[in-house]
DNA sequence: CGTTTTTGACCAGCGC
DNA sequence: GCGCTGGTCAAAAACG
């Protein structure tokens, strides 16, 4: 079950969540404030360093759209959730490079916490200076500019995935990295098909890959794997943008097949778990969720048990109103994903009662290289 | 029937 | 050049 982990979300991809996207630090910043009330909205994490186009920063005031979360959530953000969720620190853009990061420092962080950019951060770090992470990540880093859904226009030809088989390496991609909780997971307003599962090196979680389903040739891919640090939160990694509009519904059956899976039986047999495993360190095997279970359970199982919350519900909690955003074409999705969260926090405000649910459906983080700002650009532009 | 998930195999980038 | 690792393909199975 630790695998599949990020399916139903994934999938599902419902409404939005993640989004808010401000500024990018010089370097790749995460900021972590566990401390911070609000760091259980999420953890930031910001990718791409060295950005000639590096925007200001977090750290400058430019940034209303967080500040205004940050208001909204305060008085709902009890400090409980912080640790109750489990939103610790990581903050690294990549993923593998969280899985090196250590939880145990809560302070450093790397989270980023929407709501603090302003006054609650605590210090940035460059990614350089996480030496692990950076490795070959650097320099992947360094290309992470595009956000693949936060351009305003949906076409966009750039990244690899244009070629039949462009295997560019990560580090060729440009890419947007986000922190979200398992809530948050379904935000993705986008039909995601899963294509592949890995094990990952350094994690015992396998990374899940998916592509954009709502259009044949869109090179959109999304990869989601669950933070080593903080089980509760999801890394996911988008790559290559959208090349259509935003759908207007989902697939049909997106994701509604195996997801309901209460169980599978077979997977025992198969709990080599991921395909390749040629890495000696199996993660069904190792995996510290259940070694009894095998990779292939279904995620909204394992989600389930982590979060009895049903994709249907997170939208609603989400976006109070349910499927609505679904039906209008969002160019951009970045901003529409902050339409709803927004819109979402202000009815859980509303009629609230229940900070902690807020604070977990904001437990989505956000990241972005360049792009990033695109969503934050987008706005303020 | 159409779509998605699963998963072994293949391919390519990267480090040594 | 070799081995490791990550990313993708594609066939089979599963589900509504």
């Amino acid at each position: 079950m630790a695998d599949d982990w990020d399916l139903f979300a994934v999938v599902r991809s419902c409404k939005s969540a993640t989004t808010i996207a401000t500024t990018n630090p010089p370097t790749t910043a995460a900021i972590s404030t566990t401390e911070d009330p609000l760091s259980c909205l999420t953890s930031l994490t910001f990718i791409e360093e060295n950005d000639p186009f590096s925007f200001p920063n977090l750290l400058q005031p430019r940034t209303g759209g967080f500040q205004e979360l940050q208001q909204f959530c305060v008085p709902f953000i009890p400090t409980t959730t912080t640790s109750g969720r489990g939103i610790t620190d990581f903050g690294v853009s990549t993923s593998q490079q969280q899985h090196q990061l250590r939880p145990t420092s809560t302070s450093i962080g790397s989270h980023f916490i929407p709501g603090s950019t302003t006054s609650g951060f605590g210090q940035f770090y460059d990614q350089q200076q996480t030496q692990h992470v950076q490795q070959q990540n650097q320099k992947v880093q360094q290309q992470e500019i595009q956000f693949p859904q936060s351009n305003s226009a949906m076409t966009i030809p750039n990244t690899q995935s244009q070629a039949p088989r462009s295997r560019k390496r990560k580090n060729q991609q440009k890419r947007m990295v986000c922190h979200v909780t398992a809530e948050n997971l379904s935000a993705d307003l986008w039909a995601w098909r899963k294509y592949g599962q890995k094990p990952i090196k350094g994690s015992p979680y396998p990374r899940n890959y998916y592509r954009c389903s709502s259009s044949k040739g869109c090179p959109a891919r999304k990869q989601v794997e669950r933070s080593t640090i903080d089980s509760v939160i999801f890394i996911v990694t988008y790559t290559g943008e959208h090349t259509h509009p935003r759908p207007t519904h989902r697939n049909s059956l997106a994701g509604s097949t195996r997801n309901k899976l209460p169980v599978i039986p077979k997977t025992e047999s198969r709990d080599s778990g991921s395909p390749s495993n040629k890495t000696p360190n199996n993660p069904s095997s190792s995996s510290p969720l259940s070694p009894t279970t095998p990779l292939t359970v279904p995620a909204e199982n394992e989600e389930a048990a982590e979060e009895p919350i049903s994709t249907k519900d997170l939208d609603m909690g989400i976006l109070g109103d349910g499927e609505d955003e679904d039906d209008i074409l969002i160019p951009n999705m970045a901003a529409a994903m902050a339409d709803d969260m927004f819109l979402g926090l202000h009815q859980l405000c509303r009629s609230s009662s229940s900070p902690v649910s807020l604070s977990n459906e904001f437990g989505l983080t956000q990241v972005s290289g360049d792009n990033l700002s695109a969503t934050g650009r987008d706005n303020s532009g």
